[in-house]
DNA sequence: CTTAATTTTTAGATAAGCCTAATAATTTAT
DNA sequence: ATAAATTATTAGGCTTATCTAAAAATTAAG
């Protein structure tokens, strides 16, 4: 119904902007530092410290000079509200619209800001409520609760059997080279070989015949969880592309 | 393809608004004086003083300082680019996400400056390139080309029978109103009496057993053609609501 | 533990849209 | 044809979000 997120007032799709960026660090583990946050939105470092000063006094962020920004629970809430958009959004435009999964991240960015609530939750109604974006990023609720998966980065993996869960990567080159290997969220794969010093990763696909080696830039992005042995036994649940 | 509109640079949304405004104006066939765009865009006079003399700067209008605005060949290009949006929108609103008719134009007002024109490209094919949108208005085709049909005021119109065309409001109060007493674009009625001096317009609508009294006011938006013998004959073409 | 490097903030500007109050131009009416 | 009413423009300001260049604070290094 939405109604839980709207009860502050509206705020610039620049301040939206922000409390974005801020959650997306946090959910890094690192620190939104002036400069950081700088690069990620694109601005000079000013334009920072003054917006951090706005967003301290309306309450969305603690700021403390020289020790940057955390969200508070009503800043959190906002952020969490704007990437259910995101995340609804780009889900819409995949499976209703036809885009590519490479294709709904930039036009996302902008509908975010420009849509009702109401057409949010039509197209929730109409996505039958789904939980998780064509990346296989969870979705928060209307209440902006996400259902997260303690999934480990591909990089980080040991030798094994793996299914994809997602991709924290909106760079649409990198995704068009990942559909086309026919790695995307619910492809199972087993990782073969990890050559030394930084070097590529083996990785046989499920019902592929040839072997695909992954860079490891390519694997920090990917995030996977280990296949329990049973799974591994059962045939169903393979990869499909919708839209 | 929509290429055919944009070769030009991009502007802002509140250009587009000013367009739009103007096209609207000059559709009524008035003049679109500073005081009356003003009034339009609810904003003050010399913001559009201003505005216009800015627009004319980079040559999307005419404008001599106490004549008015007249779009020039490329403003007018531009406009009738956002209204194809706007009312494609609209449809797409209605049609696939559910909207009731009374509901599409704020959201569209809004989805107009975000959506892509890839965006645009998509729905026009899922909705199967429509030429009207929900209030039998017609929408632009990716030339900027209308379809206009020479219809009439239903106010101006002689008792007689008559095809619903078109609603030129879009307030959604008076539309919900046309929808409950089932007056919409393709419905087939008489026009039966005309109280003098201003008063209201009795209809029998096709189908319908009690007769519709009609104030002067609604009927100067809604537009009619007379049916030809021929049609009056004809069962088919019943009005039908989607969505 | 003091200097060098990095990061952040201050200071001062700019552009887009908007406003109000006051003035000027045009149109209407006597 | 001129005064009154209407309409439009000038003048001066405001807000949001941005910038660059310079100063200050913090962190890192020798």
């Amino acid at each position: 119904m939405a109604i839980e997120f709207n009860k502050s007032e509206p705020v610039s799709s620049t301040v939206e902007d922000y409390l974005k960026v801020v959650l997306k660090i946090e959910d890094m583990q690192q620190k939104a530092s002036t400069s950081k946050l700088a690069r990620h939105l694109a601005v000079a470092d000013p334009t920072v410290t003054d917006m951090l000063r706005k967003l301290k006094k309306i309450g969305l962020l603690e700021y403390k000079p020289y020790h940057g920004a955390t969200l508070t629970k009503k800043g959190r809430l906002m952020a969490l509200r704007i990437l259910r958009r995101h995340r609804l959004l780009e889900l819409f435009l995949h499976q209703i619209l036809g885009y590519g999964w490479e294709e709904v991240h930039g036009e996302a960015e902008n509908l975010e800001h420009a849509v009702s609530d109401f057409f949010v939750d039509k197209i929730d109604q109409l996505l039958n409520f789904p939980v998780k974006d064509p990346h296989g990023e969870p979705i928060p609720n209307a209440q902006g609760v996400r259902q997260i998966e303690d999934d480990i980065r591909l990089v980080d993996a040991d030798l094994g059997q793996y299914l994809f869960r997602r991709v924290s990567s909106s760079d649409p080159e990198f995704l068009a080279y990942l559909e086309k290997v026919k790695l995307f969220p619910a492809t199972q794969f087993s990782l073969q070989e990890k050559a030394p010093f930084q070097g590529p990763l083996k990785l046989l696909i499920r019902d592929e015949l040839t072997p695909l080696y992954l860079g490891v830039e390519a694997a920090k992005s990917i995030h996977v969880t280990p296949l329990k042995t049973k799974e591994r036994l059962i045939d169903g649940e393979l990869p499909v592309r919708t839209g």
